[in-house]
DNA sequence: ATTTACACTAACCAAAGGGAAGTAGGCTCC
DNA sequence: GGAGCCTACTTCCCTTTGGTTAGTGTAAAT
């Protein structure tokens, strides 16, 4: 395989998106469903924890109620990001895992969880010092 | 200073914040500030264009109320994202760029708008078929 | 017979967010 | 010399969103 198909140049995905105003607004579009606290925190926790039934998804996802956690949870299915499997019985059982798109986005996520490690301590300084530059002000 | 410290064993992020309830709080806590659709649009647009004033900045971003811009951006400043450079003439001048931490982030999240760049026909095609799915019930 | 379990809805209220108008004050233009 | 203009906000009002609480249905357990 050569090294570089090379279409026509070489070009940035912002590039990309500059040319095709169609793919920048649906790029968009993904972003601000997915920018979503409680669709990070559910990704998270299906990733890390697997298939789960709908309460203890919300226990280990913690302070979500129960109505956003429905809602989170059937947009992502919409989305595609999550397999949920309805068992009919009594008391009704419901399990929730992520589609091989999800685990990807998850994968995807991965990057900006290690950055919030390694950057506390930066952000908590940071945090800090505007509160005393604000403070004087 | 040696190449790892190396506590007790290596372990993944969840392992590690599982064994530390207090980082597992914090990174949410950061996680819950940055997964948020107008922080993560101002970041692409800052990291794509550079320094920018106020008005360009919210025409960049598209569809952002002065309100929340202005609170987007604040809070970015406090957690040391973004660098805001006033200068004191008539009218108002104000430039905002990303700090290296800011520009870190953006790395971060670099993977995420690729996922979405990606996957976006196969989303499109998960919606379809969920609301069809959806309309027959 | 009453309680419990579970995955949701529905109703209601608080909070976040959008839209539009207001503000400051040197500048330009008549 | 006075009437706007320019820009980064701020404030007010109203809509939308999110959280809280209270159901609901049914079969097994008590």
């Amino acid at each position: 395989m050569a090294p570089n198909p090379k279409p026509r140049k070489d070009l940035t995905r912002s590039e990309r998106e500059r040319e095709d105003p169609e793919l920048e607004a649906l790029v968009r579009d993904i972003i601000e469903r997915v920018a979503d606290k409680w669709t990070m925190l559910a990704l998270e926790v299906l990733e890390e924890h697997g298939r789960l039934r709908f309460s203890r998804l919300g226990e280990l996802i913690g302070g979500v109620s129960q109505k956003m956690l429905t809602k989170t949870v059937r947009q992502m299915e919409a989305d595609g990001l999550v397999l949920r499997t309805i068992y009919p019985v009594i008391p009704p059982r419901v399990e929730y895992e992520l589609t091989d798109m999800g685990r990807s986005l998850g994968a995807a996520f991965c990057g900006v969880w290690t950055w919030a490690e390694k950057n506390r301590a930066a952000i908590k300084k940071a945090r800090k010092s505007f509160q005393e530059r604000d403070a004087e002000r």
